[in-house]
DNA sequence: AATTTTATTAAGTCATACATAATACAAATT
DNA sequence: AATTTGTATTATGTATGACTTAATAAAATT
């Protein structure tokens, strides 16, 4: 055997720690005994006499357990099961001035790329309540609405609706996310700024598109209203 | 002052726990100095000297941030600051048999929206070698490629590799976080049965378009390539 | 100079004790 | 009898000190 192989074995052995395999374990054995949401899970003392392990390193697996969601824990009632807040929990992280450069820029392109993407959920899910609302909303814009700066307050109200009307839970969390780290690299150095401040389809072009089009227009329409964004992105 | 209101007082008092505290203090203290990667804090007693809690509380602190992918720590080094993995924190949580049917249908969704709204990443960023590539993985597909199950690995042979040309690591790792969620739901009895069994666009037809059309052109190719899904999200 | 050994350091693990808060149940008040 | 109040219990939260382990640095050996 090459050293190297070797060498390759010994490290595939076993680098995860102690806390690592306990909590595997005990998602494992959630999982095998099919528990539900709601349902309690065995006190501290009595995992780690089970397992064989101290009550620290169980109340480390299961601190972790608690961050992903899969657990809460009260005192004196233990630690139920609950469903993950699969974006709530990638919140704690999406910190714009924790994040490095290209994952700003990542973001700042996917909230893009999903408000284009949403344009047949949209269609399908719109209600007539909704577009009088689009309506209204876009009624309160002031006029000539160029410079994005000025007018944040109307983009939030105005997109953020879009994804209401969506009706996909996920899809609206990731959107909360997502939009405080969109607007701080809009409003930070790291694209290129703005050549023209023409704007493009409009907001009321967008919610009439809504209202007699079609997806593939709304898509055409959205792209369009997101090209000084677009434009950004790709100036080198 | 009304007996609710007192109460309601009282409950926003301070619910937090002494770790909570410490937690968001660390963060803070990370942002202030504007620490970066790599960049070393400072070890667990102290901190705990300093904060004037126990180490308990300081590494229940330092381990979350460790799972939101803020620290790194390391015997003897001590913990340095890294950039969060937004989506390796969420890949924990992302267990279809874990997470609730409305999630699971959401995350459904959410790929087709991604694929769709993709389009314009990847004309700008399209290179010849991917056209290539994306033309040996679709002569490697059987002809006439009707059943999606017996098509897995090509569908994600050819969707995966349009990911990766988007050049957007966070949609990559978004990705692959959601394909098993997807499968999933595909495999599952969470949506109706698919009625028709007949291809629309196919892969070819979409390299096609990549190769010589339009991103407004992708974006239709593409709805119409995934039109069997959708047919099942909006089926009643 | 290059390698091996040793010492040191900081995180990982353990055990124990006490604090705190939520619950259940008994007791007291009306 | 019904409701409130007090009390005991229980499980998590916090604190402390000791020990283990692994990575690094320093010293010793070749």
């Amino acid at each position: 055997m090459a050293v190297t192989a070797i060498i390759e074995d010994l490290k595939s052995l076993d680098t995860s720690t102690l806390v690592d395999k306990v909590e595997s374990n005990l998602v494992q054995l959630l999982m095998d005994r099919k528990l539900k949401v709601g349902d309690a899970i065995p006190k501290e003392v009595e995992l780690a006499e089970s397992l064989g392990v101290s009550r620290t390193v169980i109340r480390e697996a299961l601190l972790r357990m608690r961050m992903m969601g899969l657990i809460e824990s009260k005192k004196k009632k233990g630690a139920v099961i609950t469903s993950p807040d699969l974006f709530g929990i990638m919140s704690k992280s999406m910190n714009p001035h924790i994040l490095d450069q290209e994952t700003l820029k990542d973001i700042f392109e996917l909230r893009l790329v999903l408000e284009i993407g949403m344009a047949d959920l949209l269609f399908h899910r719109i209600t007539a309540k909704d577009i009088k609302e689009l309506k209204v909303i876009v009624s309160n814009e002031p006029p000539m609405a160029k410079n994005y700066l000025f007018n944040i307050e109307h983009e939030i109200a105005f997109h953020g609706k879009l994804y209401e009307i969506t009706g996909n839970d996920a899809l609206k969390k990731f959107q909360r996310l997502l939009l405080p780290v969109f607007d701080y690299v809009h409003n930070s150095g790291l694209l290129k700024k703005q050549t023209g401040t023409q704007t493009f389809v409009s907001h009321k072009a967008l919610v009439k598109i809504l209202e007699n089009g079609t997806p593939d227009e709304f898509r055409t329409g959205m792209r369009n209203h997101l090209q000084n964004h677009f434009a950004r992105i790709f100036a080198k």
